[in-house]
DNA sequence: GGATAAAAGGATATAAATATCCTAATTAAA
DNA sequence: TTTAATTAGGATATTTATATCCTTTTATCC
């Protein structure tokens, strides 16, 4: 489904949503609490960060967190941002083109998933987790 | 998203829908339809054809097509039967469970993918694609 | 200012997905 | 019954994704 870059920066996003603005955390804690190898983390956070899709800090007590800018970018923009160019745009099933004219066998059903996480900030995940969760990490 | 095989996979079985019972089609044609390289293709065909996905006559006029039972058989289990195992049991972010009780962030958006994926048949793909395109080939 | 801790970045190794090639088995037609 | 066309299947090559390693830059603490 999704490639593992794509997994390890979004429960990696969705984790520094708990460790609100200022909270830093340094790549070996987070690789080592989500159980990601830790070099590889750190090429991903890069890139990340590049896109400003997360914060950080260089340097002795730095690491990475989330703005508040962070925290407003839509779900989409992190597998973008990861699985490159316009894999959202593109027909799920390879065609050269997705439209509603010319559907794949999928489209429909594929459409509505791109659009929920068209519309869904980061942010969202808080007010998502907090309300379903009865035992979630604080 | 998903890989190439499976999105070679449901590519063909789209087209085989078109071609009703008897039709047959050899991999070349199929291949050279759909852009795929040949060679690949038939290894596709070949594991979809142990799963019961597809029919297949080998010889002299041989060939693949759908028959009844084929075209009942719901979307997802294309997925699975190239992705493989339980890729759809899994969360889509890869936590070690999916489940309503601890639900990843996207947890709720993928599992509308999901079971609409679970709920059509082949078959739907005919009664879709005739209601939705102006142009397409018969 | 020197030591230390962290991200940033380049270069490289490993594993997996993708693709190709070649031979065997099967069927139909000639 | 021979020949040709086709799927089935094994073995291998190529490309891409995944993962690691090492160096450089930046900031903090003492
Ligand atoms: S045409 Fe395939 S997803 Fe839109
Ligand atoms: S918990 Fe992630 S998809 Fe269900």
């Amino acid at each position: 489904m999704f490639s593992n870059s794509t997994k390890y920066a979004i429960r990696t996003i969705e984790y520094l949503l708990f460790n609100k603005e200022g909270g830093k955390n340094t790549v070996g804690a987070l690789a080592k609490e989500l159980d990601i190898p830790q070099p590889y983390l750190s090429k991903i956070m890069q890139q990340l960060s590049k896109s400003k899709l997360i914060s950080s800090t260089k340097g002795r007590g730095g690491g990475f967190y989330l703005s508040e800018e962070n925290m407003k970018r839509p779900l989409i923009d992190i597998v973008i941002c990861i699985e490159g160019k316009n894999v959202f745009r593109e027909c799920v099933l390879g065609l050269p083109e997705c439209s509603d004219d010319n559907p794949c066998m999928l489209h429909e059903h594929f459409k509505k998933f791109r659009d929920s996480l068209r519309q869904s900030v980061c942010k969202d995940g808080i007010k998502f987790l907090l309300s379903t969760s009865q035992s979630q990490k604080p």
